[in-house]
DNA sequence: GCAGTCCTTACGAATCCCTGACGTTCGCCA
DNA sequence: TGGCGAACGTCAGGGATTCGTAAGGACTGC
């Protein structure tokens, strides 16, 4: 019989939730926080954890996370409305699916069967997990998790603004491509209209943290008349000067 | 409503995908490997495809391809890292754009409708190309790819101007037909009216950037009381009866 | 040899980007 | 509540790059 852990800070919810999972022949077990959740999803993995995207203390993100850490396991996020961002959020941690409030029970049934019969069937040789790695972005020496907020060059955190963590986000998620600073100013800040030089003071804030010479940036390079362009170094670091 | 068809091995990448898309307002086919992915394209042509570069049995480059075959149809790559290599084969295959893993989904949905509505404004009155907007592309040792505004000459970078860009993008083109230099004043540089010297200067200077001997230019040959024609060395012979 | 066309060079002007600095807003803490 | 500092957006000066044009010389075809 298969194990589900249901994590929600609403009994009400969790024990519906448990309820139907019961009648549809799995084994259940239940935490309230996001502590109790790591600790019983350590102890005794389950087959698939139901995780509420709202916990009181911990994150959900950072919950999904901890028990990502301790091997591969199927994970349906419940996020609280049809908010894009929520979803977005728990993709990029990596779950596998996520169900948005309010839901019906036998609606999560179904995606838990669906996640486990796909989670069951490739078996993938590797100890990779089943679920595709969404979490963490990653070029050269920088590091990127969107979820934690976090940005790291050569291992060390770096102390980035919002502003510049999702500029660099920015940059990670289109390598290699000439943005113009129109379109940054649409795709970072959202706005439409406003002064571009707001995007050009920022990437040289930003460039003054990532690059090793920030007066001659590698990383962030200009794109006369066009604007910047983020190029991953190549696997091999040595380049010769021409 | 505007159909769109996700090819990829992994039906959580492809699930997810097809749900952003179906929000979005797309009608989704999925695929989940080469042969019924070409199966599906040719049966029912899509408006557009969301292919990964990585697939079992038959490579994605191979379905794009075999797609191509069958008529002028947008294509998004998705690539595995932000890995060079993987860009350069998208491209020169003619997908028009490329999204590397890990994407956000939103990302992805971005990107198909900044393809769709390229692939729908149809700028071009002549009659010359069918599909290209974005494609990479290659002629005896140059490469251009227009996205990263990047030009290479035997592997090594060219540091070329915006209009030295255009220029060398307008013949890569246009391979094979002499062109005026009015007409390059209107395709390269939009006017109407202009000193036509302007672009003699330019194909002056552009040849003195990707041409062995300036002097004697083989790439960019001069039609003697016409205008200039864009040569690519002799590889494989593509002909141009249209 | 001639007229028309093209190539080469040079230079001022325009464009674009970087840099530093300033005022404002917002959150934090005494 | 008021002060403080970080982060943000804006602006102007300065430097570097690029562009367009003109002028003279070279070449082509007749």
């Amino acid at each position: 019989m298969k194990r589900v852990l249901v994590v929600d800070d609403d009994p009400t919810v969790s024990e519906v939730v448990a309820g139907y999972l019961t009648r549809a022949g799995f084994d259940v077990d239940v935490a309230a926080d996001g502590p109790s959740a790591v600790a019983r999803a350590t102890a005794q993995p389950p087959e698939l954890v139901v995780l509420d995207l709202m916990l009181p203390g911990m994150d959900g993100l950072e919950v999904c996370r901890r028990i990502r850490e301790t091997g591969p396991l199927p994970v349906i996020m419940l996020t609280a409305r049809g908010d894009e961002e929520d979803r977005i959020l728990g993709l990029e941690v990596g779950a596998d699916d996520y169900v948005t409030k309010p839901f019906s029970p036998r609606e999560l049934v179904l995606r838990v069967e669906s996640v486990l019969r796909r989670a069951g069937a490739p078996a993938t040789a590797q100890g990779a997990p089943s679920v595709p790695r969404l979490t963490g972005l990653r070029a050269g020496p920088l590091t990127l998790d969107p979820a934690a907020r976090r940005a790291t060059r050569c291992g060390r955190e770096l102390a980035l603004t919002i502003r510049e963590f999702d500029l660099l986000e920015f940059f990670l998620r289109n390598p290699g491509r000439a943005t113009s600073r129109e379109e940054l100013m649409r795709r970072v800040w959202g706005w439409e209209f406003g002064d571009l030089s707001t995007v050009t003071v920022h990437v040289r804030r930003l460039r003054e943290k990532i690059e090793d010479d920030p007066a001659h940036p590698r990383l962030i390079s200009t794109v006369w008349g066009v604007g910047y362009r983020f190029d991953p170094p190549a696997a091999n670091g040595a380049d010769d000067a021409a």
